[in-house]
DNA sequence: ATAATAACAGAACAGGTGTTCAGTGTCAAG
DNA sequence: CTTGACACTGAACACCTGTTCTGTTATTAT
């Protein structure tokens, strides 16, 4: 991860080899690059991917012909990148990531489309630890989570407790002048919250539980 | 279209550059083809490849550096479908598909490959009801299983109680001539039961939870 | 057996391709 | 002004890569 955003040649390169993937199933040579953004010499094209690797948007195959990878996308229409920002702790808020492109998360998780739609304000987050129980999502498990400041009823969402200063992962309601925060879990009792008392910090939209990670 | 039947080595080769590209997103070269498949000389690649285009199975971009194109108007390979058969009650057995290819579902639910893998024994299950909420697994949930009889010590299967006649979803473990059931939410204590009361009918790999569906 | 065809081996060639290096200009900080 | 970082140029090098050629071996038909 680096700071720094990208110049107009690099936003013209990477939509370049994004629109020769798509057109020909592999990627185009450094030469290749150069003549569609009108760049004269290969070092330039050099210099730039190696920024683009710094930024995290590519992976370069060393002394590969066509060793470039697109990181954002494995490339195909149908999955739908989703940058995994960090852990969840109950004793911690949420990492919300504030800018959807301004930084490049070195790990993604790739879902297909149909299950999370094309909603850009998507991002990830991995739990640690049994906290989220009552919400039926266990150490390990990955939430797939959208940013918002609002909830509206019946969300499940990350929702931070000024007084208790910890994230918790319940289903909102706004009921009456009070905040009803009720478990996942059938089983368990719902807590009841003053507004004012209550941060919403995004609405969970998928969980993934992997039982056996290779 | 053309007649004939692939040799060996040709089937070997396509299934090469199927794995590469799965790997790398790029394409091999010829003399990377040939490493790969025991084959000394490029000439001989490239003769079988032009067999392989001439078959329709690929299509080669001459004179372009890994200008191989797989001609394969199935999914993408990033995807894996993954039949969903039906749902999942505990009062009942898992509905395990017999044949893997021998009946065609109305439904699937594709993942990414690298959530579950390559394995061809998949099957979705959708849940109805909070008989599993013990396992963490609730109303509405998707849970994706590989078909075994068997179960390792540790695993989260679906298990078959011939007395109680119901299925539940717990870990497994063989221990001294006894079979323990530990669910999975760690708050709740496990059950035993004799190794000829309980049939293994598949193994979880995977759970996935949409909170809205659209 | 003989001939024809398919499949393969090895080598060589021309051009493609990633890499590197010595410079050039720009621009902001010291 | 000087310095240094940054973006870029042009050229050269070494290796990679697809192609082609000649020749050999295996298979099949006649």
């Amino acid at each position: 991860m680096v700071k720094g955003k990208m110049s107009k040649r690099q936003q013209q390169m990477i939509t370049f080899i994004r629109d020769f993937l798509g057109d020909n199933n592999y990627p185009p040579t450094i030469r290749e690059i150069g003549r569609a953004c009108q760049i004269s010499s290969t070092s330039v094209v050099n210099y730039n991917l190696n920024k683009l690797e710094d930024y995290g948007l590519i992976h370069r195959n060393l002394r590969v012909s066509r060793g470039i990878q697109i990181s954002d996308t494995q490339h195909s229409p149908n999955l739908v990148p989703i940058p995994l920002v960090g852990r969840i702790f109950a004793s911690k808020p949420v990492p919300v990531p504030d800018a959807p492109s301004s930084f490049a998360p070195d790990e993604y998780i790739s879902l297909a489309r149909d299950l999370v739609g094309d909603s850009a304000d998507l991002f990830a987050l991995e739990v640690s630890g049994d906290s989220m129980i009552d919400a039926m999502i266990g150490d390990g498990d990955v939430v797939v989570m959208k940013r918002q400041i609002e909830a509206r009823n019946g969300d499940l969402a990350a929702i931070w407790l000024n007084d208790r200063e910890e994230t918790t992962l319940k289903h909102f309601f706004l009921e009456k002048g009070r905040v009803r925060l009720q478990p996942a879990n059938p089983t368990m009792h719902p807590i009841y919250e003053k507004p004012e008392n209550v941060q919403v910090q995004g609405k969970v939209v998928l969980v993934v539980r992997q039982i056996n990670k290779a």
